[in-house]
RNA sequence: GCCCCCAUCGUCUAGAGGCCUAGGACACCGCCCUUUCACGGCGGCGACGCGGAUUCGAAUUCCGCUGGGGGUACCA
């Protein structure tokens, strides 16, 4: 039971967060441990956080951790906090900022304190708690577990410990009189191991002197990560955090602040990070790894969520397909693996067009119309895009595939077949032949429908004495310029009988151009 | 280098000493359905990293090794 001995800080200020009866320590290698405390923890006691850095737009392993914060807060009856973690100012931009918010939002992990929404611990921009921390830097100096550093900032390559700790103070006023910036380092004690409890990984015990002094707050006065997170979750009283992997080996160094300050830590859950298939940590080059290029390729984000969520977190058995209120339900951190994950495109392809099977038509078709071009949207009309997007949804991984392999149901223009087609389809005298009759009994038609038009085709074919297929697939290759296609009934019905017409003949008159050049050629 | 974490099919995982000749899903491969593609149905391929130890019995416990990952920033 090492309790931390100075309570140099036990300022008013840094106080006022504290959530529970400093009960245990997590700082000796026999700490009562959290699951105890766990266990005693009322539910309505969950204070769960995302804490996003806006140094670029957010990524897929970002979400994660907000659905994992959000869910566990959601299935704890706790509350979901949203920090903007901008204290790096020469990185952080605000349009990063606000993608991220949008991203949640698009998503639907809303959050009950955070930017746009306020609460009790706002602002919820570290930009603009810059006072908080310098107060507790102050307490952490005059305390003397923090000491100012004179080093220049690229100075400590390996791990040489500078000597400004030990300077006298007449060459601190000597240096500072000259205009040098110091910068705030914090004051390890090497001969001490220290431990963390880890929900899902157990204790953690990080060995006397493997941990160094570290910055608190560059020179300027900004503060770190390990140093505001430190003084942000106390302030927002955060009973729990649950971020990637790789803070734990940061963790340490914020029990010490923690410690120094006077202030309980909370409850650590180190999740498992995400891969990218050549098993490194996820990176702008791993493909779509932002949010914002689901978004635009036509994942639903309830497919996303129920993908993401899956990856390191497994209700137990078969369950593959989650809505978001079971995984709430089911949600448990002690469900949670250890091992990171691959994020698998493929699967989560599947699983899209899982919830893009089930969704109600009109809802994808509306999805749909934003994905496409202004005019094409005035020109065919919401009728003709729901009908495509019907046609095209069980094909289809994503909404922008609608798009890119509907094209030929969005144009005016002639469909230039592709080489394959017109080989596999269109070869010789007789798919020119069948067109023609196509043709002629297509304009005839009463009514244009799928049933008419199969029925035609049909009976055609019965009266010449071949299949189906001599007719369908060069009337495909006329209406799609392709080899595959959705039904060709339905594609009939889709584009009508002008369209159709037209695009026959245009085909009529490519191939009967090419078999006279052929038939010259041959003598 | 040092510190830490992790280890079941190609991928995501189930599995918490006998229920496991290891289950499911994605992917892949067949077959069926079919105008093509897709959907759907049926079937197949495919894993407990290695070595010790504990035990009557280990994927499950312990140790070592190997492998992978993360951290070691005046980034988060």
């Amino acid at each position: 039971m090492s309790r931390p001995s100075s309570r140099p800080a036990s300022r008013p200020f840094l106080r006022q967060g504290r959530r529970s009866p400093r009960s245990w320590t997590s700082f000796a290698k026999n700490a009562p441990g959290a699951s105890k405390l766990r266990q005693s923890l009322k539910p309505s006691a969950v204070r769960a956080r995302f804490a996003p850095s806006p140094t670029g737009y957010l990524h897929v392993g970002g979400v994660r951790t907000a659905l994992f914060n959000w869910l566990f807060a959601r299935h704890n009856g706790g509350v979901f906090v949203l920090r903007v973690e901008d204290t790096d100012v020469a990185r952080s931009k605000p349009e990063y900022a606000a993608a991220i918010l949008s991203g949640l939002r698009w998503l639907g992990l809303d959050w009950d304190e955070g930017p746009q929404r306020g609460g009790p611990h706002a602002p919820y921009f570290q930009s603009q708690r810059l006072h908080i921390y310098r107060e507790a830097a102050r307490a952490l100096e005059a305390a003397g577990c923090a000491y100012e550093c004179f080093c220049p900032s690229d100075a400590f390559a390996g791990e040489t410990a500078c000597d400004c700790a030990s300077l006298s103070p007449r060459d601190k006023g000597n240096r500072l009189r000259s205009g040098a910036a110091p910068a705030l380092k914090f004051r390890v004690d090497t001969r001490r191991d220290v431990a963390v409890e880890d929900v899902i990984r157990g204790t953690v015990v990080f060995p006397a002197g493997s941990i160094h002094d570290f910055v608190l707050c560059k020179s300027g006065g900004d503060p770190l990560y390990n140093f505001a997170a430190v003084v942000d979750d106390n302030a927002m009283a955060i009973s729990h955090v649950i971020r990637g992997d790789e803070h734990l080996a940061n963790t340490p160094r914020q029990l010490l602040v923690y410690e120094a300050l006077g202030l309980p830590p909370p409850i650590f859950a180190h999740i498992p990070i995400i891969l990218s298939e050549q098993r490194r940590k996820l990176s702008k080059r791993d493909g779509a790894t932002f949010l914002d290029e689901y978004e635009k390729l036509g994942y639903l984000p309830e497919a996303l969520l129920n993908f993401l969520g899956l990856l390191g977190w497994s209700p137990g058995g078969d369950r593959e397909l989650l809505t978001v209120a079971e995984m709430i339900a089911e949600f448990r951190l002690a469900d949670v693996v250890k091992h990171p994950a691959i994020f698998d495109v493929r699967k989560l392809g599947w699983m899209n067009k899982e919830y893009l099977k089930a969704a109600p038509l009109a809802e994808i078709a509306a999805r749909v119309e934003k994905l496409l071009p202004e005019d094409v949207r005035r020109r065919y009309g919401a009728g003709r895009i729901a009908a495509v997007t019907g046609l095209l949804r069980p094909r289809v991984q994503n909404l922008a595939e609608i798009v890119s392999q509907g094209w030929y149901f969005f144009t005016d223009k002639p469909v230039t077949p592709i080489p394959e087609a017109i080989a596999k389809y269109c070869a010789g005298p007789e798919p020119l032949q069948r067109l023609r009759e196509l043709r002629e009994q297509l304009a005839r038609l009463k009514t244009f429908s799928e049933e008419s038009v199969e029925t035609e085709i049909r009976s055609l074919a019965e009266r010449a004495g071949t299949k189906a297929a001599a007719y369908i697939h060069p009337l495909r290759v006329a209406l799609t310029g392709q080899a595959v296609s959705p039904g060709i009934f339905e594609v009939c019905a889709i584009l009508g009988r002008e369209q159709v017409l037209e695009r026959i003949d245009a085909l009529i008159g490519a191939l009967s151009g090419a078999l006279r050049a052929t038939v010259r050629m041959v003598p």
